[in-house]
DNA sequence: TATTGTTATACTCTATAACTATA
DNA sequence: TATAGTTATAGAGTATAACAATA
């Protein structure tokens, strides 16, 4: 423990963990933009929900991504605007929006995915043994349990006007 | 190994990376933004320069810290138009530029750095065993040190004028 | 000719705050 | 009064390509 209270072990670990996730995004973002022309973000969004079956609200699609909902909504108007996803007023309550993936979404995802995998088995999962896989998993899986469990960007009160 | 090439193994600890890489980047921004009015990337620059004592040419540090030249450019700018780095010509090779950090630099990630550290102990190694971190480590240490070999961006061949 | 770095340009992204509509 | 979502605005960040200087 040094006075900054992280052990350097500790400090080193994040600095790495932050190193080989922007290489990551770097390599993943040349792949996408060049099979696909999307942004990681675009395809996080897709990812989502071309795997999962469930439809979103746009709020907790923006939270699971990670964003801002005015950052969230210009995203989603630029996938709609291509036809790879579409939004309707949610029936249970007309606040919401849900958003759901298009045929041509799928197809577009369908068309990325392979190599996309291909940067991240490149990246990442050459050099590593197939043990480590779960053990990374494990880490880490819980650390991301945990961070969705916390109150989300979007549930910070807003000032008001 | 399903179709794409990737174990669901794989994928979901390819994923779960991400995300905790998100989440871990947006909760280190505000702070860094609330105390010392700096980007990520910003952070990166001055703790880079900070602990290693060594000095980098502007190429080298871009590698490292993962941007492309004309970015880093305008990141250097920012930074030294504040004083808190600053630019010189390499004697051995007046191409280059030898970039160091300032000690008003040296000041203000001292004044940012505490509140930094508990950030990242809070999202990260709050809920994180010990032996975790070494083990963390372990696994991505490698897979980073193997991306510093590999050719970096900038080594990529411009295009003819 | 190749490399290092900067810059002009054009664009994408992003957040804040204001706004509308529904609960 | 609180929540969901959009949008206007304004600014930050980013890359490509062109540029100048040195090797």
């Amino acid at each position: 423990m040094n006075r900054s209270g992280l052990s350097e072990q500790q400090l080193q670990a994040y600095f790495t963990l932050t190193e080989v996730g922007n290489l990551l995004e770097q390599a993943v973002s040349s792949q996408l933009r060049a099979d696909g022309d999307l942004s990681p973000v675009q395809f996080a969004v897709l990812a989502t929900l071309g795997t999962s079956d469930a439809t979103y609200r746009m709020t907790d699609l923006a939270d699971r991504i990670v964003y801002s909902r005015s950052g969230f909504s210009y995203q989603a108007g630029q996938l709609e605007k291509r036809g790879l996803i579409a939004r309707e007023p949610s029936p249970q309550d007309e606040r919401s929006t849900l958003v759901t993936i298009t045929a041509a979404g799928r197809e577009l995802l369908a068309r990325v995915m392979p190599g996309h995998v291909d940067v991240v088995r490149g990246v990442l999962f050459e050099a590593m043994p197939d043990g480590d896989v779960a053990v990374l998993q494990g880490v880490l899986g819980p650390v991301r349990d945990r961070l969705r469990a916390a109150p989300p960007r979007s549930a910070r009160p807003r000032r008001r006007s």
